[in-house]
DNA sequence: TAGGGATCAGACTTCGTTGTCAGATAAAGC
DNA sequence: GCTTTATCTGACAACGAAGTCTGATCCCTA
């Protein structure tokens, strides 16, 4: 079966090609006797116009389409994300193709020149590589670029990002402020912007306050819950162990809940994480993090595209959201000495 | 900027238009001295291929693209179920377009037509209507077609779901395997398929118990966590309440650990939900769930959909998925009277 | 009634690419 | 040396739809 196109439609209703064009179009100068028969065609071989054709010819077209391109799809803050972006794309009736690319570079690269293949809009990227040099071109060529969580690499275009350094110091003040003297830090692979972002407002902060700075306490290059979890049982057998800990991504969050559960030692040492996580509230205690706002990022990031990509050519921007410090519990813990 | 085409190439080459697409698709008979040049050029002016526009001109052409109607992108399942496929799409190249629709049938219906408009290869549908006659014609144009969690609805077409009776089943005879013998259901709303699905389990296993079947323990309905806490607050104030509970989604499941959470009776009865709940292991008690396999289901879904891409046209398949009850306290806690 | 403007309709070209096919060139056979 | 064959190469049309433009009507006015 054949997929009707517009000759079809033109020959059902007796009339010329362009007519069908226009009716389609709702261009016009067609009158309404034609604008009828045509548009019972159009519903008697229930037609839809080729998009792809379509943009083809159109002068300067738009796919409609963007492209996203997701640490994974599947994770919180990534598809928090996607569900932002989308609502602000779907308003403005463009579709997204969406891809996860974990902190592979390469897969970063592969996704989005499948994106330039299929000629999308724009792309909004969570870059996990660490030159972005090679868009400059698609740049060049009016495809509209924003870059969510880390800044572009050796590329000047606009940014959202979540304020790392002044979530990570808020929460280490609030461990400060309740006499804790040694916290524990987890991170990610320092290579990564974020991480590296936070463990320097932890830095910072310590060395603002005139406390001992132990190395030993920093744990960094876990990549996930288990590693965590791992990293705060050495802690703990540490001969001068942290009386708190500040986990400084989710899935370390996560970890460390585990490892402080298994010991036991959960309501003895406080725990504050970046990034909430699911059901958060419920555990016990419950959980004090320092919440991100993906719905925010994610919509001011479509708001940025959308901008660029009707012709905004004002210079980049780096726009920063504010994180908000939730206590629920673990983060006021005293310490016990 | 304008895009380089492969007229572009060709002249920077000095070769033909048709020697560039040789050389892009691979075809035999380019001498090598050629090929070189065109590869040069190719590599110089940064050209990619319009996917597009080779498509429209391709026989029979593919897209390489697939739409994917999910219930929301961010919801766990949802996306554990979108990073599935999409894992299946990459091995084969094959770009995915995702969005929501929540449970309004007009909304799957636009997305779907914007999914026809860019000519997809195939479409994946966690339906949200309850007709999907308007299809028809679509799958005869060669649209390969799978429906997942839920079956098409008035169409012959794949399904793939997870096994909803049966986990159900298992659900209640493990709580009565424990003594319970008035046990709470609640439910999303009995049109959603699923939600029906659950409900026939838990009735059918009661009624073969022959235990009092009590109507007033059956809150249906059900749409989100707030409405789950407060249903459960309004059977714990029963004149005779319910010694277990059964959540038969996960978003009530976690409304119900919050009811039982704030009367303080989160160890004296029971609770097991349908679909696993992230962090559902580090609560106290922690929370038995029947756990539906999203990877299996998006996984088959995709296998599916490529076998209908590449030209299968046996009968419909309807796949159902294993679930398993994963015991870990709050389902194993038994009757106190 | 002829001329003029406004309105409609469709023929033709074009977008970037691939399918078709015929011409050009080189190697091989007598 | 001249055909035959195999190998390359590019001119041309076509995919489905929109831009351009010319011609055909119609109505109005002088």
């Amino acid at each position: 079966m054949r997929r009707p196109t517009m000759l079809d439609v033109a020959a059902l209703a007796g009339v010329g090609l362009k007519t069908v064009s226009r009716v389609v179009n709702a261009e016009p100068g067609v009158s309404p006797g034609l604008e009828a028969k045509v548009k019972r065609a159009i519903e008697q071989l229930n037609y839809r116009r080729d998009a792809n054709a379509s943009m083809l010819r159109r002068l300067g077209g738009r796919t409609q389409t963007i492209g996203l391109v997701l640490e994974d799809v599947a994770n919180p803050f990534s598809s928090a994300l996607h569900r932002a972006i989308e609502d602000s794309a779907r308003a403005k009736n463009v579709l997204v193709f969406a891809g996860s690319c974990g902190e592979d570079g390469r897969r970063e690269r592969e996704l989005i020149g499948s994106f330039r293949d299929r000629r999308v809009d724009g792309i909004i990227v969570v870059p996990a590589s660490s030159d972005h040099t090679f868009l400059y071109e698609e740049q060049r060529a009016g495809t509209a670029l924003v870059f969510v969580d880390r800044p572009a690499a050796h590329l000047d275009a606009d940014s959202v990002a979540s304020d790392n350094i002044n979530g990570s110091t808020a929460a280490v003040k609030h461990l400060l402020a309740r006499g804790h003297r040694r916290i524990g830090f987890l991170g990610d692979l320092s290579s990564i912007w974020t991480a590296d972002e936070r463990l320097r407002g932890y830095t910072q902060t310590i060395a603002q306050s005139q406390i001992h700075y132990d190395e030993s306490l920093i744990r960094m290059g876990l990549r996930d819950s288990d590693s965590a979890l791992q990293a705060v049982a050495e802690l703990l057998s540490l001969p001068n162990p942290p009386t708190a800990i500040f986990t400084s991504q989710n899935l370390l969050t996560i970890g460390a809940i585990r490892a402080l559960k298994s010991a036991g030692l959960q309501q003895r040492i406080a725990l504050i994480g970046f990034d909430d996580i699911p059901l958060g509230d419920i555990v016990e205690p419950a959980i004090s993090v320092v919440a991100q706002d993906p719905q925010a990022i994610g919509h001011a990031a479509a708001e940025l595209l959308f901008r660029r990509m009707d012709g905004d050519a004002s210079p980049a921007v780096h726009h920063v959201v504010p994180v908000r410090l939730i206590a629920r519990g673990s983060g006021e813990i005293e310490p016990t000495e």
